[in-house]
DNA sequence: ACGTGGAATGGTAGCGATAACAGATGGACT
DNA sequence: AGTCCATCTGTTATCGCTACCATTCCACGT
């Protein structure tokens, strides 16, 4: 009869048995005392220890999360990390849940048309305990493949009446508003929107154009460019507007600090200026916007405590406080007034 | 006799024996037909398919690589994914390792003091096919544990001797002194180095320092700031620094474009002259660093290239080609000649 | 003395896939 | 017709851990 034989094993990988066998214990014990140590009396623990130390053994987490059907992964996907509006979250995320003993996997999906549902059925092949993901709004495929999955889901970044699973959001048409509200109070009458054409973006410029006609301004120029926007085509955007923003005051908001910045270095460039000619407000309180001079006044959502949160959210689900409740938080966010308005 | 019973199946996840039944055929055909289609007949291939997409299977590769020892995954350890030093590697990196059927798994470090050995540990656990690390210099305590974890490394963003198995460098200290040499070219005789603390900015600053002497110029002043190097400290740097550079033509090489950004903005506001009386150079070539104004003379790394050039190593590697000689390369780098200089 | 219960540890059987073979089949060629 | 080989599919035995229950041991109360 036929007898498997796997010895193409490369070299040999010290494994919880070997651990076992030189602290004279069962491998069980080796895995309680990793795992629930306190379950261990301490001189077999420390046996174990000293036996794991000598033998420099690193535990097969493949082999345990087979075993015990918990990866203690998390997969977060993200449209890009080039920008502080994902990099933050995603960092301050992913600091929190390995305090937690989860590792994060990051997968970036772009802002083009590639497809969803194939990056999340990819990374669901490796049964992450969790799912961090961008957005609220997620196509029939993408519903089912996390339906059948049976993972909590957080959404970030965005908000929806009924999001997949839990969310940690942010009111993007109500931050349009508010910056339109901002510039009213200060007296404009006349206003513009340069910014990218992403789905967030999209909506804060919504929100911003119902609040001008809401304050009974008029939107002067509305431009966009590609997401996610770079300074050098907010640059050019700035010139395609600028006959509009001449001779009258003007308030624009941009989409993202780093538009902002565009807007104000050509604005300079062309003699227009910041920001009693022309105001501007930007979004996502970069590094940038602090450092320049003029410092721009922005929109300042922190994306730290949105990592936080949504770590906090999937850990409680993860502790099996499965029915506590919706696990749904917008937030907050407030315009931060510098030089620029 | 005990009998097991896992009956704590949270629900019945669709497995690889569920889909061999739906189609009349072995486990195994199975996964031929997801591995190594070339060696299913068409017909097998078709109907197999089709009962993974009626029952919705996304196959365990879990257990996949428990049992055919390949994760399929490769991990990345950076310091931060906050500076296009970083991310833009691991972008194209991670796009490629993708294409070979690779998940990158990515892992950030900090610069602090944080025991690279715990997460290299941490990380080995999941067992990797390969890993990324940045930077050339490792302990003894993590050597030991890539070497007996016998898997593929690559380092990148740095150069060394003797690197642990592959390397897709720069030589920071080549890149110090061109830029000494290309402002020394230009008639500079005063230089000045503001940057970060962190070891490949301090090789930068060294290969700066030597340029400069090796051309008779005198360093007046050098000053750094906290890694990674923001651009407030940076203003606050070039305060601290300001009295050296009045009066006299001098040449400041900034260990980043961020920093450079933050002298070029200070001095502006000093009333030093940019580029007359201070000309300016960073490193990074950021997108900032071309789309401010003006745009700033910098050091151009192609990170793309170095993440690319990094998954061509490992894959050729993953693919047995394992003595195929030492890969070993450095990345080319050039000066950019903007307005500040 | 004896039952009781808690703490520590061990034995066994999977987790869901794939490596390594062993058939089965059929066509090409002698 | 018989041999050989290539192509396709099936069988078996792991991969290295952990869940589940069993067992042992000892302190304690009655």
């Amino acid at each position: 009869m036929y007898v498997a034989n796997r010895s193409n094993t490369r070299f040999s990988a010290v494994k919880i048995t070997d651990v076992a066998a030189a602290a004279g214990v069962a491998p069980m014990t080796v895995s309680r005392v990793l795992n629930t140590p306190e379950r261990v009396s301490p001189d077999t623990a420390a046996r174990v220890l000293e036996a794991i130390e000598t033998l420099g053994y690193v535990p097969n987490l493949i082999a345990g999360g087979l075993s015990s059907r918990r990866s203690r992964m998390i997969a977060a996907i993200v449209p890009t990390i080039a920008s502080p509006m994902f990099h933050e979250p995603v960092q301050s995320f992913t600091d929190a849940m390995g305090r937690a003993g989860y590792h994060v996997m990051l997968a970036l999906s772009g802002y083009g048309e590639a497809d969803e549902a194939t990056l999340v059925r990819a990374v669901l092949a490796r049964r992450p305990d969790g799912l961090l993901l961008t957005g609220a709004h997620r196509t029939p495929a993408v519903q089912r493949l996390l339906a059948t999955a049976h993972v909590p889901v957080v959404e970030m970044w965005d908000t929806a009446e009924h999001p997949t699973d839990m969310l940690v959001g942010l009111d993007h048409a109500e931050v349009g508003a508010e910056v339109a509200a901002f510039f009213a109070a200060r007296g404009h009458t006349r206003f513009a929107f340069l910014g990218a054409s992403d789905i967030r973006a999209t909506a804060r410029r919504r929100g911003f154009e119902q609040g001008v006609a809401a304050h009974g301004g008029t939107l002067v120029a509305a431009k966009t460019v590609n997401a996610p926007g770079t300074i050098l085509d907010s640059r050019e955007a700035l010139r395609a507007i600028a006959p509009e923003l001449t001779g009258r005051r003007t308030a624009l908001f941009a989409s993202s600090d780093l538009v902002a910045f565009g807007a104000i270095t050509e604005a300079r460039l062309l003699g227009i200026e910041v920001p009693t000619q022309l105001a501007i407000c930007g979004f996502g309180d970069f590094e940038l916007s602090r450092g320049a001079s003029p410092a721009a006044t922005t929109v300042h959502v922190d994306g730290t405590a949105m990592g936080l949160l949504a770590a906090k959210h999937l850990l409680a689900r993860l502790a099996g406080h499965a029915t506590a409740g919706v696990h749904r938080s917008l937030v907050p966010f407030h315009i931060i007034e510098r030089e620029t308005s």
